[in-house]
DNA sequence: CCTCTAATGTTCTTTTTAAGAACATCATAC
DNA sequence: GTATGATGTTCTTAAAAAGAACATTAGAGG
């Protein structure tokens, strides 16, 4: 989802450049709870004010919306590694969604960390938790 | 001016691709006229259909917008977009249990699904579904 | 622990801009 | 010249975003 992406894109950069939402409203000249309300999700900026948040962070519109590839040669490295069947054609079937995965990740530490945590549990635990996960993705999903 | 080279870049890709407005209308599933009116610069469309464009005629964001120095290569935007505080030592740092967390999730499609479930959820959503995650798993890392 | 302040998130109203329908014009083939 | 497909424009409506005000959170310092 573009808004949703974007939106992670957005806080990101933000905060690795340092700026608060007041000061990228200040740069904009707009309201500071615009920032917000793009930073959750909530509403999409025009062409004109992403073009020229593109420029302050010094980033292309395609990584800013999340189209481009930006681990592709991350990816490529795993694609070597896992040439033979199954996996290869799982990879390229998936490469799209795989990528953002990837990428999404990287961005989001606090998910890493989750995903560390889940992964030095026991497959017994792994098992429960997954369970658990799927219940509750399931019922937000339908929301 | 955005909405010009905006305008100019569209025409010129639609008739490159031998298009009619009718059909990049039927495409976006909108009114033929407001495409007419991108392609005079009277408006300019949201982020949604400009990346669907975008993709259509197979050009980046940036060139469809007439922005300047695009051209980066691709390893060296990642690098650039990873290398600095914090994300550039925990990628170093923890390359081997980034690399163990991807190998991972490929040899678990199922995981992977929830993780594309989680993804695709708004994103107050996610943090509610976050909450949750970091609960069951923080009770899970005890026992 | 509490307090304070900066920073951020949300809601409701207003504003702005784009979408759409209808009409007008242009381009081209015959 | 006519006919038709393609494109351009105008006016109204709709949709989405902006903004102001309020609410909540995060983090520093005592």
């Amino acid at each position: 989802m573009l808004i949703n992406r974007f939106a992670h894109n957005l806080k990101y950069y933000r905060k690795k450049h340092d700026y608060t939402q007041q000061q990228i409203a200040d740069l904009l000249n707009i309201s500071r709870s615009v920032v917000a309300k793009w930073e959750n999700g909530h509403v999409l900026p025009d062409l004109n004010n992403t073009l020229k948040l593109s420029q302050l962070f010094q980033i292309t519109l395609d990584e800013f919306v999340g189209k481009t590839n930006v681990t592709q040669n991350l990816l490529s490295d795993y694609q070597a590694h896992y040439s033979s069947e199954p996996f290869a054609e799982q990879i390229d079937f998936d490469e799209e969604s795989f990528n953002y995965l990837i990428d999404f990740i990287i961005k989001h530490p606090s998910l890493k960390q989750q995903l560390s945590t889940y992964m030095a549990l026991s497959i017994k635990q792994q098992k429960s938790a997954e369970k658990i996960f799927a219940s509750v993705l399931e019922e937000m999903r339908k929301q």
